[in-house]
DNA sequence: TGTACATCAGTGAACGCGCGTTCACTGATGTAC
DNA sequence: TGTACATCAGTGAACGCGCGTTCACTGATGTAC
């Protein structure tokens, strides 16, 4: 390999994902990902300022391979939106488990104002998929109506618990038992669908998961 | 303070469950819970074989003060079932909103065969609570019968993951707007609930949490 | 087209830090007689 | 009631480890002329 590594930045991440992957959240350090991708400990330094941004960048990576997974169990899946919500849901749910250190990374670093824009786009692009599916479920619980930001809280509280709980405890057995994600199709959502619902033009979506 | 302590042990738990709230994840060592409780670091290891066996007291600390919390909050409220699976699912919030690190901590660390039993016995105690008032519940989805667990793992996701999303993201000015756990009194159940239903006895309970 | 030179992205040694752990020790406690 | 002694729960110094960070350096790159 040149002295010059070409894309550090990059292989860096790389790295990190992969540590994460095979050993975990506690291995993920600078030196760690610096040694992986065949540069000098202190190489990433030019490169990432400390390892909080380069946890940020892996994060940030994380969140668009969440994004894949949603979009691509929906492309998978029948058009009509219930299949559409379904499938997001269940891409949300593989992703979490078959990245699971990655996943509890995601959501558990600080996300602040001093997110880097990469972080705060990435972030927005997954909750953005989510927000899509959820477009065509009418805001109204029981005949009261309520906000968008409320049906998109719902559906996400029901479906990131689901996935928190099956990295994060073992009910397993009990999950086998009933299905995946079960009622995210026939019951969950107290909504009813329009399912002529036009989509919701993206400046129109509450930004719920930066909210504050 | 004499030489012997009277009960290091318990005060270790009280220092680590301190040092969480004040400072962090991060700065849960055995050192630092050592300082705190006003003795050498090396005193732990009379107590403690090692750091998890502390972080395990802790969290087993850290699921019965989420259990009174539950129940706290559920005394608090009508003795109705669906006020009172509000009550539970309040409590819990509560928990998490004022144990942020502590909550995260409980539901980070692997949990495994080799779990104390201290630990196994207050996740159960916990995890009973949100079994007792799922009780009610006819375990039926749209006139499709399912089993207790799926009820259970419905509740416990819906619920856990809006305490995880207010926890570690911030969408708390949507939230504002909505009202607390939306949906949990009035939509979240899609199941009847049988106000004079008895509550089930703890042999038939499934273990849904250490399910496997 | 070739040369000089500034800039950039690495190296590798060194540093200090806090961590868990070990170990010989010592003071306090409680029990046997 | 007093004494001997085993046991227990602390102390404090020392160790090695991996971490992030610093710093003088050097090799590679690209641009000006």
């Amino acid at each position: 390999m040149a002295y010059h590594h070409g894309n550090l930045r990059h292989a860096l991440v790389r790295a990190g994902l992969e540590i994460l992957d095979e050993l975990g959240l506690d291995a993920l350090t600078l030196r760690g990902c610096a040694s992986r991708a065949g540069v000098s400990h202190a190489a990433p330094k030019n490169h990432f300022a400390n390892l909080d941004a380069l946890v940020a960048a892996i994060v940030a990576e994380g969140f668009r391979r969440m994004r894949d997974s949603m979009r691509q169990a929906m492309a998978a899946a029948d058009s009509g939106p219930r299949a559409q919500l379904v499938a997001a849901a269940e891409g949300y749910l593989a992703f979490a488990e078959e990245n699971q250190a990655l996943f509890r990374l995601a959501f558990s670093i600080r996300r602040g104002d001093s997110d880097s824009q990469e972080l705060r786009a990435a972030g927005d692009e997954s909750y953005a998929v989510l927000s899509e599916v959820c477009a065509p479920l009418v805001p109204r619980i029981n005949g009261m109506p309520v906000t968008r930001a409320a049906v998109e809280i719902m559906v996400w509280s029901y479906v990131h618990g689901y996935a928190s709980l099956a990295v994060n405890t073992r009910f397993r057995r009990a999950e086998q038992a009933i299905g995946r994600i079960p009622g995210i199709a026939e019951a969950m959502p107290p909504f009813e669908i329009a399912d002529d619902a036009p989509p919701v033009p993206p400046e129109n979506r509450p930004d719920g998961h930066r909210a504050d």
